[in-house]
DNA sequence: AAAGTATTTAGATATTTGACTAAATAACTA
DNA sequence: TAGTTATTTAGTCAAATATCTAAATACTTT
């Protein structure tokens, strides 16, 4: 759970998700939405990638990324749980 | 958003809210179930307050804490938005 | 009123985080 | 193969965070 709100709590990852939730993009596209330096976004896809939250495949020269929500399972169990 | 987000990204703080579950609990009560100082415990309080994931009446000489689960509404539908 | 208990506030410190620039790696193109 | 493009890695720095001890505040009890 811990890699999973670390990687939630920050505004510039959560909207890479939300992004991505529409569509599929590479790291230059999802720089392109944020007036931040690459590198500091690809460091915002590597800690979204340790929680499984975003899957990279190469293709070619590009990096495509795409969300995985299916982690999110276990944050909605354990925010049911409390509510229950 | 940013707050709430803020406030679950800590495992002690999580604990709390789980321990709130199942009963109110006043500071140091909630202190005694962790081996941290009680001023550390206060300031997770007030992180937690500040998201209003907790409230916090005063009974007497103590302070009685309850989890606030309706903030976490707002989690929900952002969590479900993503997975549509 | 003085002493004791519950909790928070203040101040200090070590660690983590998010940002940057510069350099490295990998793949395409001429 | 040399140059260009896409992305990451390395190294640095400032700001934020989690912890601690000591002191302050607020209530209760004697």
């Amino acid at each position: 759970m811990n890699p999973l709100f670390k990687a939630l709590n920050d505004p510039t990852r959560r909207e890479i998700l939300e992004i991505l939730k529409d569509k599929d993009l590479n790291a230059g596209e999802i720089a392109d939405h944020f007036d931040i330096s690459k590198p500091s976004i690809s460091h915002h896809l590597d800690l979204l990638k340790r929680a499984s939250l975003i899957t990279g495949t190469k293709e070619g020269q590009f990096i495509n990324y795409s969300i995985n929500t299916t982690v999110m399972d276990d944050l909605l169990q354990w925010i049911l749980k409390l509510k229950s």
